[in-house]
DNA sequence: CTTGAACCTATAGCTACTAGAGACATTAGA
DNA sequence: TCTAATGTCTCTAGTAGCTATAGGTTCAAG
């Protein structure tokens, strides 16, 4: 049996993160010691792992909750897993394409700032009349790609 | 003067949206109505499609505010909106080369279902078990570009 | 047996909004 | 002028996915 911190230091996942999965039903409460400390089977570590790759792929804690589900029952055809993993797909694809845009139209304005004074400057300006801008399309296809933000540990 | 939904329709920002900038300290408070309805200078229009066009670029709500503090003092130099310009484009091609790398894996995952029963799914195989995956490193780099999803409208 | 780390619960905060309730204001048409 | 429809007001709470803090308890090493 593990503790919470050992359980968490093996998946790369932190220790209220570990509660809050609990909190909203991702992990099933785990059993306590007589001191009302969380104890957890091994088998808990993979079911953790799995949680913390969905997340690093991207998969909103929803999409992961079905995963697991079909995890559980094997015997289920694969084609729900696989819708899951290709809208996650495509929803990165749209992201993609999205982030690109933005980033064509970040470059040009600061390639034409000519560090001069704020009253002339081309990013302030861009900003401000979005006809200067070339890629005026930048408001649409915002699919619903949870940005996730795990890294500082 | 425009009301606070035709300034929202002409500028593309919803209604609570502009109360919620209101409210941050964003947009100054309004002058109001004798029936206490928010009247806006049609000077108000530009400062708020500067604020979406900066939101559609992915600027965090702090960057834009440094921006239009910015765009009031046009004799300061323009060294600081470079910088957060460059900064933003660097989120942006942090996150790109991030969702790049989450696309690739995605899609050996998806290529590889063979249609079966989920006991013998790649999908589910490759999620659980983090050394089936080809790019090991996508819990790196995850920078702060907030993902805005002001799509809907 | 003591000490320090790890653990517990509960609450609040983060971004950038969005949704809803219930009441008041404005405006276009009859 | 009245009325009905739409617009607007404030306030609260909710969204995702955690993170942080406070104040207390338990565990493991020495």
């Amino acid at each position: 049996m593990l503790s919470i911190g050992k359980l968490g230091r093996a998946a790369g996942v932190k220790v209220p993160t570990i509660r809050y999965y609990e909190q909203i039903g991702l992990l099933s409460p785990a059993t306590r010691s007589e001191g009302n400390q969380r104890l957890y089977a091994p088998e808990t570590l993979s079911r953790l792992a799995f949680i913390r790759h969905a997340r690093d792929l991207g998969f909103p804690l929803e999409a992961i909750r079905d995963l697991l589900a079909l995890q559980d029952d094997p015997h289920q055809p694969c084609a729900a897993a696989d819708a899951i993993a290709q809208a996650q797909l495509q929803a990165v694809n749209r992201r993609i394409s999205q982030l690109n845009a933005l980033r064509c139209e970040l470059e040009k304005m600061v390639a034409q700032c000519a560090h001069g004074s704020v009253g002339e400057c081309r990013v302030i300006e861009v900003l401000g009349n979005h006809d200067l801008c070339l890629h005026p399309d930048h408001d649409e296809g915002h699919g619903p790609l949870a940005d996730h933000d795990h890294a500082s540990h």
